[in-house]
DNA sequence: GCAACTGTATTATCCTTATAATACAGTTGC
DNA sequence: GCAACTGTATTATAAGGATAATACAGTTGC
């Protein structure tokens, strides 16, 4: 069983510790990460991911100004959810992207029909190599 | 008549000069930008955008080194396509997209009809204000 | 008690991005 | 000829992101 903290890719793009809010984010939007859980020591989390122990702590620190995080000191972080916090995540993280989405694709002149044929296409092929989903 | 180089909206997360390269990419792969085209010049593009005009010059030297924009000193620079070039700009481009819509959907735990469901709903709300898109 | 962990903090260094301020060389239009 | 444009180049400065190297205070397990 892999831990759900185990190979995170990182893109060259944006900020690592942007990316880790989203990773976090997205853990939570499918429901993987659930509150009372236990996130990992932010020198732990560094050295599983090959990088700086203060780059983990800016995300989380980010994290916890957002509420989503809480720290004890000298005892660890926790994930601190209602549903409702649950499910703003979700559709914040969701409908970001569906629009960002969008915008590029009507930017680039693509009609409906071929958007979602070009999703059809190509939803399975993602599939390869990772977890199950449902369909 | 709105040129096309008007009203470019930067977000804060990228580097602008790479926003740019991706505007052009865009413009070609909507079929705006055509073989021969020429594009502003570095400092009246720069003063438009209010940036400076080292970034676009950064953004153009990128686009040239990517084939698809030529600048003979003095004169100005000219977009450089064949239908193949074009081709494949806006296939990388969509391609592109198209994948990384789809893992971020999938990590979200999101099912296939979920998502043509949220892209049915807000495909059309993306159009107002927009120039027409064949529907 | 002590080693090993926890979060937190500071300092210095490096790279990339972006800017400002120039400067130079060539073309064009009047 | 000269002003106004073209692309190109250099230097200096600043900010953000990331790292390395420490350091300190508190908790836990043996």
């Amino acid at each position: 069983m892999k831990s759900l903290f185990t190979g995170i890719q990182f893109n060259d793009q944006d900020p690592i510790y942007l990316q880790l809010v989203v990773f976090f984010k997205t853990k939570i939007a499918a429901g993987l990460l659930l509150n009372g859980d236990e996130v990992p020591s932010r020198r732990a989390f560094a050295a599983l991911l090959g990088i700086n122990p203060m780059t983990v702590q800016k995300a989380y620190r980010l994290m916890e100004d957002e509420g989503f995080l809480a720290t004890s000191a000298n005892s660890g972080s926790f994930i601190t959810l209602d549903d409702v916090k649950a499910a703003q995540i979700k559709s914040e993280l969701c409908k970001g992207q569906v629009d960002a989405f969008i915008r590029t694709m009507q930017a680039m002149q693509m009609d409906f029909k071929s958007v979602i044929d070009l999703i059809s296409t190509f939803w399975d092929q993602q599939l390869e190599g990772k977890t199950n989903v449902t369909k």
